[in-house]
DNA sequence: CACGTTTGATAAGTATGTCAAGCATGCGGG
DNA sequence: CCCGCATGCTTGACATACTTATCAAACGTG
């Protein structure tokens, strides 16, 4: 197994002529499509195996190794976990996550608003509650 | 303005009885949706607002936030960039960072106490309200 | 060489995400 | 009252993700 198989890559499509999509997803769509098939190969997997762990078709496994199409979760997720690999770091190889500490916000003036949002023990309403009331307590202060 | 007028829920379809390893997903999108919209109206944008600041249309993103579809990566990404959040606490909330290591809950947990507590822009008084406030909402959550 | 098997790639069809336009409702002013 | 302006929701058309069925090449067997 494993031989020089039949690999053939269309040549780097940049098409961005018409705006539809956003542009210049297609670099970081090859990369994760060169590392899900290093991955695969590291793993000794043949497309057909990984699709059926993945329960996602052999053809659509390989177009997305080629950086054919973007992946939507529901995929990228099975595949990691055939790969045995975290999500995060499939999303973090197409650039999708700023990194794993990935602070986009306000991280070291509002700790205490993304302490709250990320806490994973609180609802959505309750985080909407909270972070109301610790609105309004700093804003009554002096800010 | 803001008022919240014709609301109307469909029903919660929970129809995932396969043995597919993605199963459940109406729950999830369900819980992302949610999130989303608490999170808009946080930082009090409208449905069209929050459109032209992602460049998704208003229309869809009441069907994502009612949980009728699931967004692709492009407009998650999107959203995370206008709400001010990270990608990761998104795909987080959904669930969607499983992995095999994925501690990312418990490293944040207790990480709120600790934030309220350290914050100095709150007085002593507001400490210990958003304090109370904050554990009644976690000893509810039958931890 | 015929044969079966395994590999990656392609074709055409189906499901789903996404958008632009229109609907319904609430609010303030003539 | 009606009217314009705001909001969120629904419809129908299109683009994209995804699937099932199939292909051509490489690897065996006898």
């Amino acid at each position: 197994m494993m031989t020089a198989m039949c690999a053939a890559r269309p040549a780097d499509d940049d098409a961005t002529a018409d705006g539809s999509p956003a542009a210049g997803w297609s670099a970081q769509i090859n990369a994760l499509g060169d590392f899900i098939r290093a991955q695969r190969q590291l793993a000794n997997l043949s497309l057909r195996e990984m699709a059926s762990m993945t329960s996602v078709s052999n053809a659509y496994l390989s177009q997305v190794e080629r950086g054919l199409h973007q992946p939507s979760l529901k995929v990228l997720h099975s595949i990691a976990d055939a790969l045995q690999l975290s999500t995060e770091q499939l999303l973090g190889q197409a650039g999708w996550v700023t990194g794993t500490g990935a602070a986009t916000a306000s991280a070291e003036s509002g700790g205490t608003e993304d302490a709250i949002r990320k806490d994973p023990r609180l609802s959505p309403e309750q985080r909407i509650a909270l972070l109301g009331v610790y609105r309004s307590f700093v804003a009554g202060a002096t800010d």
